[in-house]
DNA sequence: ATTGACACGTA
DNA sequence: CGTACGTGTCAATT
């Protein structure tokens, strides 16, 4: 049947790809029991199978450089000279990847004094020559001089493991010249990468444009003379460093080989060294890959796996294995296959929708070993077919942002009992810090897992959804994921904080908050004639129409026309905020700076009345959007719009907050916070004597922190000592220094250390405390709440001043702050639990840290001001009371106290 | 259109 | 040189 396919030679710069695998995968994550990291191995031969499987090259080829000396060197002894030392963690696995690729029959390919690229542009274009096609992967981009109608680049894309395809229609799309010509373009721009300076001004815009005026470098340096400008004359001073850049990426093409082509073929793998390499690097997930697609039950010896391999290297053959290898094949089911397979599976099932436009389109069911696509008729048919089976919760269910599902399946109205794992959240406890949740991002890397979506032809990736997919990929994540998290005891924080929360977040997301928008209108319409007005006077003063916002023609304003003295030096020069300004008119008392000033809080204010009414939905209510991944410490965040800053110190600002009212049907919206609970906290894991008696006497805490500081009795405390308190025991959570309270307040740095060695003298406990966090992290890389909740710290013992200092205070503040989020979580859920148990009709809205928000339903209110005041209070038994302020009002302003 | 710097609202 | 966020504007970049 199948032709004689065309022979396909796959060339690969081995240290390039191990390099991008190795900072693409966390080598924590890959770490053989005796402490080798495998992590560059492990994405190199992952890698490596997804190119076999997209591209089914017939030959193979792997070069590595030998050293970092070679004829460039003794050329150039700067060349590369730019580069690092070696990671630690990279250390022995370019020796172990060697090891894997002979034990695969993968021929690697070294040559003395030359580079792996020299190899690859050998090998590359002798091979063209004999009716080879070409892939080449390198992440030099010098390779692109290969690029011809028979060879193209396979360009890793920085950040994800993927590949561009680069021919040469791709180089005069990015860079607007030919393959050839790339060469000549690199020469003139230089590359910072291989430590060769350009000429200075030219960019790869100038450089392509002169390449497309004159052909080639030559052509340009011919006509150097006839080229204008700064850039002209820069060019004509600085050629020799473009001759030279030219000379040194220049890539040999003629080294000879003591073997050819036929060499090269892809076939049967060395079994038992197979066998021994892959034990030795303890690749599971590999080996229960290749088994599952082998159909064999895990635990069933790894001869297996060896075959699979076997086979997979066998021509043909290749495609079907690896199609397989990276997931099951998608199966759609009709309604009547769904359920009978629903029935009859009792493993965890992964599950995941399809959404467009707010409504299930899709929905993608997984084991580990098969995924089926099933795309309901109708809102009512999803309901008649999936409901039984969400409400169960003997059965177990696997699924990636479960709140994105549930506030749709509120919407249609069908109800569930909630998801076991929730592969969002559980990546959230392991890495609290990382930018990027997706599923993709979590499967490279905890599962070594490149996922590609879209044309499996098509190397570039697409963003596709494709349900059967994330259900399958939400599975196989799940079980390592939860091991991971068992194995840093955050179940707890997991299974009592994180996964209900998002229930209750759910539910308050799906509700919203109404909006009076006819009192948002007439306050914007009112500012904006107030911004009008101030900013009139404002040019009058200085006598010419500026723009405001524009700090740097402020700065032209302040500090050259009026010739102020700027205080805080910025990267662009003077700061200009509100601090600053404050400052400046102190100096001055200049009518400008208090113009601007009010300016400043007025645009601010209407900007934020402006978004506010934006957000507001056709219910003529807003719902937010609350991040349950989006801070390092625990709390949430909230976006679209953001509902945690809408302003309350201003009495303009309150205004806005008279426009968040309760809805129709409710009575009026009660407001419940946690009065001063980081300090109460700090008390706490303190155990400081002294501030748990404050809390337990009941005496303000400032002033009784302040009769004890200054050796008063507390009603001799004045106003100025306690705010001076104030400000050293909020500083001291955040992580405070001698230098930042003296300037605080205004005092002298050896009055703050005085002030600071008082404080301690008398508070012991804090002194203590504050240093055993700092401690503690350092020596495990990571702070922990109460409830277990980590956040890692890489920078404690940074070499670099600032890094250090930085992270010492975010370790400070971690605990305090995650426990204080860890607590209003567990009240959410306690709260919206028992709402549901009693079914009122009452309505948890809104999160602000510390403050909840709810809508009262008609006959409610004392109700539901016990159960918050209790269920808050009382949710957890620390040394010191949780005192709650409860507050009422038809809108969030006079809700607040 | 996207990006970085700045500014500023909240707890 | 006090933590944690999100959003807007300007100005300079494709």
């Amino acid at each position: 049947m199948s032709a004689k396919k065309q022979p396909t030679l796959l060339l690969i710069d081995g240290h390039s790809l191990a390099f991008r695998a190795f900072y693409a995968l966390n080598p924590d994550n890959f770490k053989t029991s005796d402490g080798q990291h495998t992590n560059a191995v492990h994405g190199f031969i992952s890698m490596l199978l997804n190119i076999l499987q997209a591209e089914k090259p017939t030959h193979l080829a792997v070069a590595f450089d030998l050293s970092r000396s070679s004829f460039r060197t003794e050329e150039y002894p700067e060349y590369k000279g730019t580069r690092g030392e070696t990671p630690p963690e990279f250390i022995g696995q370019t020796e172990l990847l060697q090891e894997a690729l002979a034990a695969m029959n993968i021929r690697t390919i070294t040559r003395v004094n030359y580079e792996a690229d020299d190899v690859l542009a050998s090998l590359a274009d002798q091979s063209a020559t004999k009716g080879f096609e070409v892939f080449v992967v390198s992440g030099d981009r010098d390779t692109f001089q290969l690029i011809s109608d028979k060879t193209t680049i396979l360009y890793p894309v920085k950040g994800v493991m993927n590949l561009v395809r680069m021919d040469d229609a791709a180089v005069l799309e990015k860079y607007g010249i030919h393959a050839k010509q790339y060469p000549d373009l690199a020469a003139l721009v230089g590359e910072t990468s291989d430590n060769l300076p350009g000429i200075p001004g030219v960019g790869p815009k100038t450089a392509a444009k002169w390449l497309q005026a004159h052909i080639d470098l030559a052509g340009v340096l011919e006509a150097a003379e006839s080229i204008t400008g700064k850039v002209g004359e820069s060019l004509r001073e600085h050629k020799e460093l473009a001759i030279r850049n030219r000379r040194l990426n220049h890539l040999v093409r003629d080294l000879e080989f003591d073997f050819d082509q036929d060499d090269l073929e892809l076939g049967g793998v060395n079994e038992a060294a197979v066998r021994e390499v892959f034990a030795k690097l303890q690749f599971k997930t590999l080996t229960e890959r290749v088994l599952r697609l082998r159909g064999s039950k895990p635990g069933s010896e790894s001869a297996s796996a060896v075959a699979a391999f076997q086979e997979a290297f066998a021509e043909e053959k290749v495609e079907a294995i690896f199609d397989e290898l990276e997931t099951p094949e998608s199966k759609t089911l009709t309604a009547k296959e769904l359920s009978s397979w629903l029935k009859q599976t009792n493993q965890t099932i992964g599950l995941a929708f399809e959404i467009v436009d707010d409504q299930i389109t899709g929905v993608g069911f997984a084991t580990e070993n098969a995924r089926y696509l099933w795309v309901p008729k109708s809102n009512q048919e999803l309901k008649d077919h999936l409901e039984p089976w969400l409400q169960d919760p003997a059965c177990v269910k696997a699924i990636h942002a479960a709140k994105d599902y549930s506030k749709v399946l509120f919407d249609i109205g069908v109800s569930f009992a909630g998801f076991d794992y929730d592969t969002l959240l559980l990546g959230y406890l392991l890495n609290p810090v990382r930018k990027n949740f997706s599923l993709d991002e979590l499967a490279l890397e905890y599962l070594g897992l490149a996922v590609k979506r879209g044309d499996p032809n098509q190397l570039v990736a697409e963003e596709t959804t494709d349900a059967s997919l994330d259900a399958w990929l939400s599975v196989s994540l799940a079980a390592k994921l939860f091991k991971l998290v068992e194995g840093e005891n955050q179940l707890r924080v997991y299974g009592e904080v994180e996964l209900p929360t998002n229930t209750a977040l759910a539910r308050m997301e799906h509700h919203g908050i109404a909006i009076d928008t006819d009192k948002l209108e007439k306050l914007f319409e009112r500012l904006s004639g107030e911004v009008v007005e101030i900013a009139k006077q404002a040019y009058d003063i200085i006598g010419h129409e500026i723009n405001l916002a524009s700090p740097k023609q402020l700065q032209t304003v302040l500090f050259e026309e009026l010739g102020m003295t700027g205080t805080k030096q910025l990267k662009t020069g003077f700061s200009t905020n509100a601090a600053a300004l404050t400052e400046l008119f102190e100096q001055t008392e200049h009518p400008f700076l208090a113009r601007l000033l009010e300016h400043r809080e007025v645009t601010k204010i209407r900007q934020i009345v402006e978004t506010t009414l934006k957000a507001v939905g056709k219910d003529g209510r807003i719902h937010t959007n609350y991040v349950q991944t989006g801070t390092s410490t625990g709390r949430l965040s909230s976006e679209n719009p953001n509902l945690q800053n809408i302003p309350i110190r201003s009495q303009r600002g309150r205004e806005i907050r008279d426009a968040f009212i309760a809805g129709k049907g409710f009575e009026t919206l009660l407001s419940a916070d946690y009065s001063q609970i980081e300090m109460r906290i700090m008390a706490h894991l303190s155990e400081d004597a002294g501030i748990i008696e404050a809390f337990k006497s009941g005496e303000d805490l400032h002033r009784f922190v302040g009769a004890r500081l200054f050796g008063v009795k507390p009603e001799d405390v004045t106003s100025a000592m306690r705010s001076t308190v104030k400000a050293m025991s909020y500083g001291l959570v955040y992580g405070l220094s001698e230098y930042g309270l003296a300037k605080q307040l205004r005092i002298s740095n050896a009055e703050a250390k005085q002030l600071m060695a008082d404080y301690f003298s008398r508070f012991g406990g804090v002194k203590r405390y504050l240093a055993s966090v700092v401690e503690e992290a350092k020596s495990l890389g990571y702070t922990a709440t109460t409830f277990g909740r980590r956040r890692p710290f890489e920078d404690l013992n940074s070499k670099i001043f600032q890094v250090r200092e930085n992270a010492r205070r975010a370790a400070l503040n971690a605990p305090i702050q995650g426990t204080a989020a860890d607590i209003m979580k567990l009240a959410m859920t306690s709260i919206d639990t028992k709402m549901q148990e009693l079914g009122l009709k009452s309505r948890m809205l809104l999160q602000v840290h510390d403050e909840l928000v709810f809508e009262v339903a008609k006959g409610e209110l004392e109700t539901l001001k016990e159960l918050v005041t209790e269920r808050m209070g009382n949710v957890v038994e620390l040394s010191v009371p949780l005192e709650v302020q409860i507050g009422i009002g038809k809108s969030w302003d006079q809700a607040g106290h």
